[in-house]
DNA sequence: AATATATACTTGACTTAGTCAAGTATTAAC
DNA sequence: GTTAATACTTGACTAAGTCAAGTATATATT
């Protein structure tokens, strides 16, 4: 379709616009201690039931050796456990430490803070249709 | 505010959800012989009238040394004529040759496929709407 | 005009991030 | 009881990114 150049154009915009967005947003991970990718997996343990490597790979593309590595870096950290899985024990069971969940609802925290400045300066209408087109744009761009 | 904290998690949802979709569309960038950055180079090359590595520093917030070599690697490639400025000899003045031009236009043409690909399957009406409300996000977060 | 300071970029030495392939442990299939 | 498959680990490597010292040119100070 001839004209949906245009209107790809402008999805283009948007993605470079919103690259950096996230960009900000994600900056204070830089100065932490972690990359984007070990918070990633702390999201993917947090949020998975019965979470092991596979799962994670499941969601995030990480190459396999990596990831194990980053894992034992949390281990060495005590912020991971992982146990063998009783009904399968290949699988290694990874579940965050309490120590673990602390780091990581601190740093959810701290990039909270920074979308609640994002939106600080707005009007409240501004601010919940701001959220009502960012749940249609994910809607419509699941639905396929 | 209390009630934003409802804001903040939805706008943390779309953020998780748009940098999966950006991945996708981004992914054939990392299966050919360019990075990320490679190409966020090219294209302030290509859309800066009198680039220099300060102006792209400007926008990309990257090592100067790191920005060095790469344009030294496209300048090796002969993508990016490198010379230094007749009003200032510190300032190299840096742009595309007309390869480098083929070689950035074929890799957008390949990124505006990927996105006519996302929104082939939607009604029209959907696709307009999507559009709209990503100028909206934009205009939103831009004016501050 | 000579010296010091600032700016724009380059280079060398290094660290961190990510990849590839072979290896180990455990389970499933025949 | 072998063979094959799966889940993960480890070793050896490449690529990406950083830090700091160095070079060239321009500006400011005296």
């Amino acid at each position: 379709m001839k004209k949906d150049k245009i209107l790809v154009g402008k999805i283009r915009t948007f993605n470079r616009f919103y690259t950096n967005i996230i960009g900000l947003l994600d900056q204070h991970i830089l100065d932490s201690p972690y990359t984007l990718t070990d918070v990633r997996i702390l999201y993917e343990i947090y949020h998975t039931k019965n979470c092991t490597a596979k799962k994670i790979r499941e969601v995030i593309s990480i190459d396999l050796g990596y990831l194990s590595r980053i894992i034992d870096r949390f281990v060495g950290k005590k912020f991971v456990r992982r146990s063998s899985s009783a009904v399968d024990r290949r699988f290694k069971i990874l579940s965050l430490t309490q120590k673990g969940k602390t780091e990581f609802l601190k740093l959810n925290n701290h990039s909270d803070k920074l979308i609640s400045n994002m939106i600080a300066g707005l009007y409240q209408k501004d601010r919940n249709e701001l959220v009502k087109m960012m749940e249609s744009i994910k809607t419509i761009l699941s639905d396929k």
